[in-house]
DNA sequence: AAGACAATTTAGAATAGTTCTAAAACTTGA
DNA sequence: TCAAGTTTTAGAACTATTCTAAATTGTCTT
């Protein structure tokens, strides 16, 4: 079992250093926001997020630093076809998206709940498959898709 | 039958006036290039095309003009995950893509030929399940994915 | 054929999301 | 304690798209 199976029980810095990324304060402070607190967050979010909790940071150490653990395979950039920005996600497994259009919100879908079967025949080779479902919460008050992803 | 139902057979100054458009010689040249010539031009593809075949169109001409053509419902504006700009669709029947990563070339992959079968159980309505099929063809030299949609 | 009025087109400004630049601040480790 | 490297920062730049407001074009009435 790799050192950071269960990303859970370490603390962020530790996280970012065996990731080869040096904890600053900065970073820590985002990683925090983005491994542990977040769902789904854009690089506004995140920026927002922490003109809460630190004494200046700047955009582009926000972008930096998410483009940094996105490099370093702690996190996903994301771009999806109804918004401009992309979004971060935290959850590294294969999953797929649920998005509630009236809500603009985003829940996890686990792919065992969604068969996706082409059938293209051998003149190309599939390497990933990007699926979106969209459409409504019935009850907006539950948490999502009753197959919803639980966090890791 | 509807008047359009076969629009190949109609001008395309036809085409935007039985939608409700009126055929201005730029929109005429736009549409003619969208409906007929491009596959998945970008709104930079449409204009790089007018500055060859008409006598100075406008950015906004462009825009407005693709932009009226999407809310007359002649083509979709659809945006993917790995390009920034939004590509225009001239194939108005449901259908996904496939996008060859090293070329970037998208191709229609024809629903049958993909099952997508969510099953989310009851707090959710779905209203439509984007896919977008990433991966190379094994001989660039052919069409595209064995299941092409031929078009219309 | 004019004049009036509406529709269209245009150049350029504005906007949003993101990256780049280059200087300041911070860290590291002789 | 200093030099060297690293990180952060403000603001400029960039891309895709929309907006603004003025110029042009088209239509209708006389
Ligand atoms: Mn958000
Ligand atoms: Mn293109
Ligand atoms: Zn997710
Ligand atoms: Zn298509």
């Amino acid at each position: 079992m790799s050192r950071n199976k269960e990303r859970g029980m370490h603390k962020v810095a530790e996280i970012l250093r065996s990731a080869g990324i040096r904890p600053t304060a900065q970073r820590i402070a985002i990683a925090q926001y983005v491994l542990r607190e977040a769902d789904h967050p854009t690089a506004e979010d995140v920026k927002a997020h922490l003109d809460r909790v630190f004494p200046m940071v700047s955009t582009a150490t926000v972008y930096n630093t998410l483009n940094a653990l996105v490099e370093h395979g702690l996190i996903r950039a994301i771009k999806f076809p109804h918004a401009d920005a992309a979004i971060y996600d935290q959850k590294m497994h294969h999953h797929y998206h649920f998005l509630d259009e009236p809500s603009g919100r985003l829940y996890d879908v686990d792919p065992a709940d969604v068969q996706v079967k082409p059938q293209l025949g051998a003149t190309c080779e599939i390497t990933e498959v990007d699926v979106l479902i969209r459409g409504r919460l019935i009850d907006p008050g539950l948490s999502g898709p009753s197959t919803t992803v639980s966090p890791t």
